[in-house]
DNA sequence: CTGCCTGCAAAGGGTTTGCACATTC
DNA sequence: GAATGTGCAAACCCTTTGCAGGCAG
């Protein structure tokens, strides 16, 4: 977890205003392990932050993924879904309940890096190279748990 | 391409009616490479269809998913985007036109596979596993060139 | 103090839905 | 003929936007 300070220096870095919603929805983005929906975020600083505005959470995410401090991730849903984490990680997605959960391999990632310094693909610049595993949870209401 | 009595008979099997608009959708995910959003197949049937609904188009598309006629795609945009291409394959994603092509590799896929035929994840039955390269194209008018 | 940011509320756009009619099997 | 599917249009989100006031730097 990261301390407000912090939070507040990075959002200057990146020549953001450290005001109180873009704190907020910041920090909830850095503790939320479930890749949220817009709305989703707005939901859970509600509680703590009666007074911000949904529109306003709408429009810091946006800004927060224009500055490079948050990503967007695919997903089939047909909806935004967003994500602080920017390291180099791969999705576990399950297709019933929508959860998405981070999947961190150093070997799997260098495999894929590998295969793609090898192959070359014409017209195009790679930036991120992700793996998706799609599938079912066992138990919907568990999380995933890597061996 | 796929002639529209075969058509006929792959929605039948899947307990579909054959229908005129049913089979107007589900020609054009066929014919379709850049894996449209419902409203882009609508836009695209109307030339030759101007009787369909748009609703239509929607439900429609909704029950081929179902059906196991056509995938819904990971996108970044927030939008559902369709595919009637049900083979394995991966996706190219251009982040600056929105642009998705497939990328076809069985060396990739195996690679892949083999990976997580030796990693376990537990509660969780893996479904597919699709690679995205996601990047920009240089020229963006133009496709990406397999090598 | 200046410019950027927010809350509010209205507009926008894509998607879903209820209903009466049409169509397939 | 029965069940399923469609067109139409209204309803329903989720998301974006304009504006006047607020706040950080």
């Amino acid at each position: 977890m990261i301390a407000i300070g912090e939070a507040k220096h990075i959002l200057g870095t990146a020549g953001l205003k450290a005001t109180q919603p873009r704190l907020a929805v910041f920090m909830e983005l850095l503790r939320s392990e479930n890749h949220p929906t817009a709305d989703q975020v707005y939901e859970n600083i509600r509680q703590n932050h009666p007074g911000i505005a949904r529109g306003s959470v709408y429009r810091i995410l946006d800004h927060l993924v224009e500055a490079g401090l948050a990503h967007q991730v695919a997903s089939k849903q047909g909806n935004k879904r967003f994500d602080a984490n920017l390291g180099q990680h791969n999705h576990i997605y399950c297709q019933k309940t929508h959860d998405i959960q981070d999947y961190f391999n150093e070997e799997l990632n260098q495999l894929v890096l590998d295969f793609f310094t090898k192959k070359k693909i014409e017209n195009f610049t790679i930036q991120e190279i992700k793996v998706q595993i799609n599938g079912i949870k066992t138990n919907p209401l568990e999380k995933v748990k890597i061996v």
